[in-house]
DNA sequence: AAGAGGCCCTGATAGC
DNA sequence: TGCTATCAGGGCCTCT
């Protein structure tokens, strides 16, 4: 589930290796992603240059030559790796988003001089778009909210946004029209560092309590770019097991423990809203 | 307009 | 052992 931090992992990643090279081939086993891959996909992307790689919320973008664009979401299981095309024997592989390139669901590879990215997704939520100019990348992204990391994520807009709205704050993080780029598992833990609980009304925040949603939402997002994103069962990340915010969950996946906050002596719950599986600590989230 | 719920999909796991 | 049921989740769609 590559929220946010995991696609900037990727990102940053990919940056260092394929930014400036050609794509000299591409293959496509699976057509039936989210979206249908077109069947000009090949012959359209054969011999454009990736001028350059940015990330918008949890969608990867590619510019390439003529002023097109190919963007990827990874919807829930989706992985990129990247394999050197030097050694086919995968030692000294490079990859991102999984430690073995998996032999299953391998949809779409793009060669490269140097290298093969691959791109798998066993449950196919994910999709790959080319979009044709700068303007319709734009009208595609209109639809979607500030990232929490965006100036626009002020308490103001988010003040504005909530006035009269009765739905719960969790779902709220999850809506990609409010705000991009949260997922179900850092939705958690944001509000477990605001101590707040994740069926409080919307509407029924206060103006600090809204300030700690955007203060902690930049700061997990950063503490897990940092760390190097999350591996929790679909997604792994290339740093390895020891380095991720995996281990700095102070919620998520840990119903029944106790509330690590000093001080506190609650238990973690769970509790499924809008058909997703949260986790709050009965205590010290008010 | 806002919000609730269904649906797409496969793999891991639980229960019989 | 082998079957079925359940859960995991992002985003789009439909219905009220």
């Amino acid at each position: 589930m590559p929220e946010l931090p995991e696609v900037e992992v990727i990102k940053q990643s990919l940056d260092k290796k394929i930014k400036f090279q050609k794509i000299n081939k591409v293959l496509v086993r699976n057509r039936n992603l989210r979206l249908k891959v077109p069947k000009n996909f090949e012959l359209f992307l054969k011999n454009k240059k990736i001028n350059k790689i940015s990330r918008k919320s949890k969608y990867l973008i590619f510019n390439l030559s003529n002023d097109t664009f190919l963007i990827i979401h990874l919807g829930m299981s989706g992985t990129i790796h990247l394999v050197s095309n030097r050694n086919n024997n995968n030692t000294n592989t490079s990859f991102y988003g999984s430690l073995n390139l998996p032999t299953k669901h391998n949809h779409v590879v793009f060669f490269f001089k140097k290298y093969q990215l691959i791109y798998n997704d066993p449950r196919r939520f994910g999709f790959i778009k080319i979009i044709k100019n700068k303007k319709n990348l734009e009208f595609f992204f209109n639809k979607i909210g500030p990232e929490p990391l965006n100036k626009k994520f002020k308490t103001r807009y988010i003040c504005n946004y909530f006035k009269g709205k009765k739905k719960c704050i969790k779902s709220f993080l999850l809506d990609q029209k409010f705000v991009s780029g949260i997922g179900n598992i850092y939705a958690s833990e944001i509000l477990h560092y605001s101590k707040i609980k994740p069926f409080r009304q919307a509407k029924k925040l206060s103006k600090i309590e809204i300030k700690k949603i955007k203060y902690f939402s930049q700061f997990v997002l950063n503490k897990a770019i940092q760390k190097g994103g999350s591996a929790i069962r679909d997604f792994k990340n290339v740093k390895g097991k020891n380095d991720n915010y995996q281990n700095e969950f102070k919620v998520y996946q840990r119903e029944n423990l106790n509330c690590l906050n000093k001080f506190c002596y609650g238990k973690i719950k769970k509790k499924i809203i809008s058909k997703r599986s949260t986790f709050f600590c009965n205590s010290c989230q008010n």
